[in-house]
DNA sequence: AGCACGCCGACT
DNA sequence: GTCGGCGTGCTC
C-alpha cells in the first residue's frame, strides 16, 4: 500500500510551529521518511523547506485544507531511522523544538535551495586495509588491557578511561578505532576544541589518512556538507571534531570516543542545550556502538556513574605515565612573599626557576586566566571603578590599544584622562592580565623572546596554530597565555610551568569551582616535563591550603574526588540532585524582577507537595549584559523529569497571564557554569 | 517567524 | 473614495 500523506516538520524556528503538518503525496512521487521536502506553507503558500517525519495512510487534518508536497530537493534521506529517533529523544530531553534538533543532525540548509553538488569534490581513494595495519607502538599492560576490554564489548557499552596526563590514552583510542574500522564499522572522535588540540588531531589523521574527516567551526557550509555526505555514504569512516561531530550520520556506527570528557565545551550553550556525552550514549543505545570517554580528571558525574553503576559505566585505569616522571609541583604562598616585601608578580622561587630554565635554553609556559593589561581602572580620588555602560562589568585596560574594553559585549573606548565621575586626573590601573605578565617578563628578562596566546592574539584564521608552531620551533622561550595554554599541548622542551594566580577560578561562586580549579591545575601541570627532562610546576596562590590545590599538587585524583563528592552529597548538589536555572532578561530591570517574582509565586503555589526546592530570586553573576538586565532563580529536585515538567508548566502559567513581551526566558538544566 | 487580513486617519 | 499605519491571528 502506497502511503497517501506525509507528516512534515516545517523548517521554521518558532515554538508555535513545533508540530507536524500533513501534506498529500502526489502520484508518482517517491517520498520516504527522513527526506527533505518543499511544501506550500503559510498565508502566501510560500514554498518552505520541511522534513518528512512519517508517512501515513490517513490523516486527522481537514482534507479540504491539505495541500500537496511541491517537490523533493534531494534523492536521499537527510535523516536516517536512527537520527529520526535521536531527534525525537532530544526534543523531549532538552525541552526544545523538533526542528532545532533536526538542524543539529541535518546539514544546515538554505531554505528553498538544494544542497550543493558533491560531484566537484573529486573521487576518494581525507581505501586502506586497517586489519593488516598493525600499529608499530607496543602497548603497556594497562593499555593492552583497556583495548582488550573495550574491543570485546558486545554492544552499547560505555567505558570511562581514567588515565593520568601522559599515560597514553590516545594510543588506546587508536587501537580501538583500528579494531572497529577493521570490522567495517565507523567511528567518531570528539575533542573539546580543534584549535586547542592540533596535535591530537594530527595523530589521528597520520594514522588513518584518507579515512578521516576533520570538522571545525571555521568550515564553510559547502565544506561541512561535503563531510556530512561522505560520512552518510561511508566514503569516510572516521570523523574527528568538536561536539557537533557527535551527529556524524554514519550508517554503521561502531564507536564514539570522547576525549577530555570533563570539558565544559561538551555542553551546548544554545538550544538545544544538549550534553554531548548523553547524546553519544543515546546514539550508542540506538546503534549498538561503544562509547569510550577519557580524561585525567573525570567529571564528578562520570566518575560517580563509573564507581557506583559499573554495569552502565565501566571504569578502566591508566595510572602510570609512560617513560615520564610526574612533574615536581610546588605551591607558593604569596601571602608570605608579600610579608617578606616581594610585591612583584613572581615569587622568588618561581623567578629563580624561570631564570635557570632560560639559561639552560629550555622553554616555560606561564598561565594566567585573565586577558588584557589591568583588570580594572579606578579613581584614587572618588573611588569610582570604570565600567561598561551596557553591562555591569568593570572595564579591562588593554595596553596594546590603550583602551578600556568590556569583556562581555566587546565594546571599547579610549582610556579617559579624567575620572568620568569627579573629573580628577588620579585614575589608576589595578589587577594583572596576560599583557602585563608579558611586559613583566620582558622587563625582568630583556633578551628573552615571548609569545602570548589569548583571545586577543588568536583572532586570525590560524591564530592558534601560528603561535603554537612558532613556540614549537623555538621562536620564543616563554609562552604566556590564558587557559588556552593549559590543555593538551605537548612541547618536549618545556620544563617549567608557572600558574601566576592559581586562585582565580576558586571563588567564582559556582559550586563546581573546586572541580574546575583541580581540573585546570592538573591539566596545566601536565604540560611540564613531557620528555627526558624533569618538569617543575609552581602554583602561586593566596589560598595554599585549599583542597583543590593540595590534591592537584600531589596528583591525587581519587583523593580529590572523594573529598569533592562528599561535599556535593552533603550540600545536595549535582550529581546527587538536578538544578534547573531559570533566567529572565529584559531592558527594564524592575519588570524582569517583577516577572521573576510572579514566576516564583506560581511555583510556590504549584509546589504543594514540596517536592521541589525553590531557591530565591537573585541577580545573575553578571546582572546586565548589552543593556539587558538578567535575574534568575534556581529549582532543585532529585529527579530530572518531574523537575523539567514542573518548571515548564510554571513558565507556561506565567506566559498565560503575561505576554512577557520584552522579556526573554533562558532555561538551563544542570548548567556547566552557573551564571 | 512571516504574512495576510482588518479596521481607522491623511491624501490625490 | 483610496492608500497605508501596524494590531491580531493563522499556518496541513
Amino acid at each position: 500500500m502506497i502511503p497517501r500523506y506525509a507528516a512534515v516538520c516545517i523548517d521554521t524556528l518558532h515554538g508555535e510551529l513545533d508540530r507536524l503538518f500533513h501534506y498529500r503525496i502526489p502520484a508518482g512521487m517517491d517520498v520516504q521518511a527522513g527526506m527533505r521536502c518543499v511544501v506550500p506553507f503559510g498565508k502566501g503558500n510560500k514554498p518552505t523547506t520541511g522534513y518528512v517525519i512519517e508517512l501515513t495512510d490517513t490523516t486527522e487534518a481537514q482534507t479540504s485544507r491539505i495541500k500537496d508536497i511541491a517537490a523533493l530537493p534531494d534523492d536521499f534521506c537527510v535523516l536516517t531511522t536512527e537520527t529520526l529517533s535521536l531527534v525525537r529523544w532530544m526534543r523531549d530531553k532538552y525541552y526544545t523544538t523538533l526542528i532545532s534538533c533536526i538542524r543539529c543532525v541535518a546539514p544546515t540548509a538554505k531554505v528553498g535551495k538544494a544542497f550543493p553538488s558533491t560531484r566537484a569534490l573529486g573521487a576518494r581513494k581525507p581505501k586502506k586495509d586497517f586489519g593488516s595495519d598493525k600499529p608499530e607502538v607496543t602497548l603497556t599492560d594497562d593499555q593492552a588491557y583497556a583495548v582488550n576490554v573495550i574491543c570485546s564489548a558486545l554492544s552499547a557499552a560505555v567505558f570511562l578511561v581514567h588515565g593520568v596526563t601522559g599515560s597514553g590514552k590516545t594510543e588506546v583510542y587508536l587501537h580501538t578505532i583500528s579494531h572497529v574500522l577493521a570490522q567495517g564499522k565507523q567511528a567518531i572522535v570528539l575533542v573539546p576544541e580543534i584549535a586547542l588540540t592540533p596535535q591530537t588531531v594530527d595523530i589521528f589523521t597520520a594514522r588513518f589518512g584518507d579515512a578521516v574527516a576533520v570538522t571545525h567551526s571555521r568550515l564553510t557550509a559547502g565544506e561541512r556538507f561535503a563531510i556530512w555526505k561522505r560520512a552518510l555514504e561511508g566514503t569516510v569512516s572516521l570523523v574527528i571534531g568538536p561536539r557537533s561531530a557527535v551527529f556524524a550520520p554514519f550508517a554503521r556506527l561502531g564507536l564514539i570516543v570522547i576525549d577530555e570528557e570533563h570539558e565544559h565545551t561538551y555542553h551546548s550553550e544554545t538550544s538545544p542545550k544538549y550534553d554531548t556525552r548523553e547524546v553519544a550514549v543515546k546514539r550508542a543505545e540506538l546503534t549498538g556502538a561503544v562509547v569510550v570517554m577519557g580524561s585525567a580528571t573525570p567529571s564528578m558525574e562520570s566518575y560517580l556513574a563509573a564507581t557506583e553503576n559499573p554495569q552502565a559505566y565501566q571504569l578502566l585505569r591508566l595510572p602510570n605515565r609512560i617513560n615520564l616522571t610526574f612533574p615536581e609541583v610546588h605551591i607558593i604562598d604569596m601571602r608570605r612573599e608579600f610579608s617578606r616585601g616581594n610585591t612583584s608578580l613572581f615569587s622568588k622561587d618561581f623567578a629563580d626557576a624561570l631564570k635557570e630554565v632560560l639559561a639552560a635554553g629550555r622553554q616555560a609556559i606561564l598561565f594566567l586566566n585573565r586577558r588584557g593589561y589591568s583588570t580594572f581602572v579606578s579613581c584614587r580620588w572618588c573611588g569610582e571603578v570604570l565600567s561598561c555602560d551596557q553591562c555591569r562589568v568593570n572595564h579591562t585596560y588593554h595596553a596594546d590599544t590603550g583602551s578600556l574594553l568590556c569583556h562581555y559585549c566587546g565594546r571599547g573606548l579610549p582610556l579617559p584622562e579624567k575620572c568620568p565621575s569627579c573629573t580628577s586626573v588620579h585614575l589608576r590601573r589595578f589587577g594583572v592580565g596576560t599583557q602585563q605578565l608579558e611586559a613583566e617578563v620582558a622587563r625582568l628578562f630583556p633578551n628573552t623572546a615571548t609569545l602570548r596566546m589569548d583571545m586577543d592574539t588568536t583572532r586570525g584564521k590560524f591564530g592558534h596554530a601560528d603561535i603554537l608552531s612558532a613556540f614549537r620551533r623555538g621562536a620564543a622561550q616563554v609562552l604566556i597565555g590564558t587557559q588556552m595554554v593549559a590543555k593538551g599541548l605537548d612541547f618536549p622542551q618545556v620544563t617549567l610551568v608557572g600558574v601566576i594566580a592559581a586562585d582565580l577560578s576558586l571563588f567564582s561562586g559556582d559550586f563546581r569551582a573546586g572541580e574546575h580549579t583541580f581540573q585546570l591545575l592538573t591539566q596545566v601541570a601536565g604540560r611540564a616535563g613531557r620528555s627526558d627532562y624533569a618538569g617543575r610546576v609552581f602554583l602561586q596562590t593566596y589560598n595554599p591550603e585549599h583542597y583543590a590545590l593540595q590534591f592537584a599538587r600531589e596528583g591525587r585524583y581519587e583523593a580529590f574526588y572523594a573529598h569533592e563528592i562528599a561535599v556535593r552529597r552533603t550540600m545536595d548538589y549535582p550529581p546527587f540532585t538536578h538544578i534547573f536555572s531559570v533566567m529572565l532578561s529584559g531592558p527594564i530591570e524592575k519588570e524582569v524582577i517583577a516577572a521573576l517574582h510572579k514566576l516564583q509565586a506560581i511555583m510556590a503555589y504549584c509546589n504543594k507537595k514540596k517536592r521541589f526546592e525553590l531557591m530565591g530570586v537573585s541577580p545573575a553573576f553578571v546582572s546586565k549584559v548589552k543593556q539587558k538586565f538578567r535575574w534568575k532563580l534556581l529549582v532543585k529536585c532529585a529527579e530530572e523529569e518531574p523537575l523539567k515538567q514542573f518548571v515548564l508548566y510554571c513558565i507556561g502559567k506565567l506566559r498565560e497571564n503575561d505576554p512577557l513581551s520584552e522579556i526573554t526566558v533562558h532555561l538551563s538544566l544542570n548548567p556547566a557554569m552557573m551564571e
